[in-house]
DNA sequence: ACCTGAACACCGTTCAAGT
DNA sequence: ACCTGAACACCGTTCAAGT
């Protein structure tokens, strides 16, 4: 273990952390494993299906933290919900360019298992959705149409405040009280102001 | 008129609309003016510079155009909301490279023309929401929360479907579907499934 | 299998020099 | 003012050659 193959994806993810994707560029990744700038090209397509890799790691990552959240007392199911949007948000602003490569990088090669490990994490935030919809009795919508609205709801918060767009002089909000407003108006009640 | 400034922006524009971000290099740019390939910095800072002054011409035309739609009837305020999101799903669409300058790009430097721009086309998207939402009679919710609300569902979705990560697969609707749900659901409307 | 070093065709950017 | 040509320090990628 601790293959090469590994090492070079752990460097681009340390790359991608320390200096955003600009930074991660394969003679940078070769040199922090000590190997030649050309060793990557035995192991990966080229840069773009190194950026692919990392990508699947991370949605991997994602469905796990998902479902996790699944397995939680049933009877909280808006709190599991909320508990794995906030995971999904500290990591986009832990992680700022390992989000964007997942959701917001329409350059990225859409390998076989990339596109796979995606699906795999919607389906298991779809799943999310569904138990808050029945537990919380979300109604005259459908899972399909709700998990959707939640889903580019929060994509869309969390991007303009990545991008610097949602600052304090437009006057927008955190992405939690973005979200906060939209569980608010699913469930009928008061939004706060 | 005619200037060179003026055709090196054209250039860019042609080259993002053609080929992405990817596409607009400083050499492309100029060979397509027949200038030399160092011209261009005698106009912009760099080629930053000259993608931040295609997204602030951008912006300026975003504004107009929700300004535009702010001259309609007033009686018809909905209308003018949904038209003023079709007009900006329907650029998202036609030039996707612009529109994730415009919304998605943080590597863009923040220039003041950039800035400027970007928030007056916000405060007139703010205007649209606003008269929605007295005609309408949206309630419970503040003027600053809805309009951060339907602006990141709008960009979410819009970039979402554009990154493919909304394809059939998942089940997620059209930008359009998304954002007719919010409506539907924020006039207490029974959600069309 | 895995790695190396040289090479190719690009980049953005800078600079001395021309008109 | 505006433009040119050469040059520098990078890129991603390819390839013949080594172990």
């Amino acid at each position: 273990m601790d293959s090469t193959k590994a090492r070079l994806v752990a460097a681009a993810v340390a790359l991608l952390d320390a200096g955003g994707a600009k930074a991660v560029t394969i003679r940078a990744v070769a040199e922090r494993c000590e190997v030649s700038h050309n060793t990557p090209y035995k192991h990966f397509d080229g840069r773009n299906d190194l950026l692919a890799t990392v990508a699947t790691n991370d949605f991997e990552s994602l469905r796990a933290a998902f479902e996790a959240a699944s397995f939680e007392d049933g009877a909280r199911s808006r709190s599991s919900l909320t508990g794995a949007l906030e995971t999904l948000i500290a990591f986009s602003r832990e992680h700022e360019a390992r989000y964007r490569l997942m959701f917001s990088d329409n350059e990225l090669s859409a390998t076989p298992a990339l596109e796979i490990a995606a699906l795999a994490s919607f389906q298991a935030f779809r799943l999310l959705v569904s138990r808050y919809q029945h537990q919380v009795g979300v109604t005259g919508i459908g899972e399909v149409e709700l998990t959707g609205l939640v889903y580019a709801t929060c994509h869309g918060a969390i991007d303009l405040e990545a991008s610097g767009r949602a600052a304090g002089s437009k006057g927008l909000l955190s992405v939690e009280s973005t979200l906060q407003n939209l569980f608010d108006l699913l469930e009928h009640r008061p939004i706060r102001s």
